[in-house]
DNA sequence: TCGTTTAAGTTGTATATACAACAATATACC
DNA sequence: GGTATATTGTTGTATATACAACTTAAACGA
């Protein structure tokens, strides 16, 4: 068995990834006069996708809990760029969508974001960035299949 | 220009990967019996190597604000695994180091950690896994040096 | 139909993280 | 040597996230 390095773990290394591809955007959003967070972003752009959807949906697709979702959507809410409606089919669940005074900031935000993904992976070659997403999706859909077993072994 | 997709961008894919790691090495901590969390782990991993360290060398090497660094090892301090202790050259600087009664514990994570990977990872190519490390520490090579270059721009 | 179970969201609490403001100490510059 | 500046760490505040407890509503079962 290979001893363990945390410095060159998988774990890591996405983490970190993870935390300077947010920052970064974040920070770009902010230069630009916008008051958005990548994670927020990240909400935005599959609402433009699929509009519109209900929480437990978002958390599916982003696989987050429901009450992070919640609290995501808090944030948004307030700043006037998506609204909750009920769902008239399900009383239980909330319909979310973008407001149109959102429209522009999300296209701003859109530019912004291919920018800081072109400026992260300029000197990457496509053919390794495009195999490094397969490996890394793998591991996701491991992971996930991992969590799904060790929470229904906590059901029983 | 490719038009933009968040779903298989690198920054959702890092985002979640890291997400789904953190979640499962805790969990599979909590089964054991131990309250640990997936980042306090890193910072003890950084502590077995170089014992002791200040603060604020952990914060580089783990590219952490200093205020989280406080904060994670607030927690670990509160579980009796590392204390600080003053650095007798600069008053303003602490040492940090793992407790005689952390070391058991630390060893049981070690292994938790290792099968945590080999179960996320099982399935890929180990040239592929060595591959996409690379690519991956590329990226973040390019976001640190954004980010610097972003900060600089700021204190003008 | 009524009672039980399941599902969707919210809220409370804890940790993770960033940024800004602050305290204490060290360094630099005259 | 004394003052200005820089560095180390902590604390306040905001968002992100998870988990658990709770509320409301749907679905199910007899």
């Amino acid at each position: 068995m290979q001893p363990y390095n945390h410095q060159q773990s998988l774990g890591h290394l996405t983490g970190l990834a993870s935390r300077l591809f947010n920052r970064l955007l974040t920070l770009r959003f902010k230069q630009a006069g916008i008051d958005m967070t990548a994670e927020q972003w990240g909400v935005i752009v599959l609402l433009q996708q699929h509009q519109p959807i209900t929480q437990r949906q978002l958390s599916e697709w982003l696989y987050l809990e429901k009450s992070s979702v919640s609290r995501s959507i808090d944030g948004l809410e307030r700043r006037g760029w998506i609204e909750r409606q009920a769902a008239p089919e399900d009383r239980r669940s909330k319909l979310v969508s973008l407001t149109p005074k959102s429209l522009e900031v999300v296209a701003q935000c859109a530019a912004i974001a291919t920018q800081v993904l072109e400026d992260a992976q300029h000197d990457v070659p496509s053919t390794s960035l495009e195999q490094s997403k397969l490996s890394l999706s793998q591991v996701v859909t491991n992971l996930r299949a991992l969590a799904d077993e060790s929470q229904s072994e906590s059901n029983h």
